[in-house]
DNA sequence: CGGGATCCGAGACGATACTG
DNA sequence: CAGTATCGTCTCGGATCCCG
């Protein structure tokens, strides 16, 4: 059965492999913006300003991007309506909306336990000042 | 009741928050490197070279750099037999565990729905060049 | 208003050499 | 073996200007 395992181990994407091909879109969506954008997003869809406004501290730039990215994905749909000023919409596939819940689950998991990681943090600090 | 708002707002982390503190720990968990080596990890306690050799294409620093935060944050232990050659065995703690299961789950969702990520950027990209 | 283009600094990252 | 130190590269990300 070894054409079997060998097509199988195509399919079945590895995370250790150095070029899985789900990295680059693991990173889209648990990265720095993307993350954000999507739990904003999983709020309703929104317009580029608005989105801006929501998720503070980004630049144009790195939230154009972060959704240019999470677009090519499937994650988001962006609807223009060419008028003047123009408007876009941003808002969840399914897709989106599905990976926006689970990354809901584990973002409120780590705040939850935050406080045990401040812990942590302070007592790795004072245990290496002496 | 203004001041009981206020001080659970100080306990509830707020993601789209510029200074959460969670931010720096999520991106830990979650980096390039981070979730995979949390990832390996999971599958049990592991010495430094094993570790670096089962987390593809990582370098000696970098693995080095993210043990270190994972270990500050308190999801990994570090556990250093001082002979000579040193063996240092890294384990996680029960929140590193947990962390890891949902981590798991998180990425296993996603690379279910990898063939569908593929299919949107084709479409994506192809609709960019006409 | 929603970006694209450009420039620049800061930090991530890798390769190598060295130490206990 | 398990790091640390140093260096060079490269990407990330912010600031600014511009255009439809």
């Amino acid at each position: 059965m070894t054409g079997m395992e060998e097509s199988f181990a195509d399919l079945a994407f590895d995370v250790f492999a150095r070029d899985c091909p789900s990295r680059p879109t693991f990173e889209h969506i648990t990265g720095r913006w993307g993350s954000i954008a999507l739990m904003a997003l999983d709020e309703g869809p929104m317009r580029f300003g608005v989105l801006r406004r929501r998720v503070e501290g980004v630049s144009e730039k790195m939230l154009s991007q972060t959704l240019q990215a999470l677009e090519r994905d499937g994650f988001v749909l962006r609807d223009v309506v060419t008028t003047i000023p123009p408007r876009v919409e941003y808002s969840l596939t399914p897709l989106g909306i599905e990976t926006a819940r689970r990354l809901r689950g584990l973002i409120d998991f780590l705040e939850g336990r935050m406080p045990e990681v401040l812990k942590a943090q302070e007592d790795y600090d004072s245990a290496k000042d002496a």
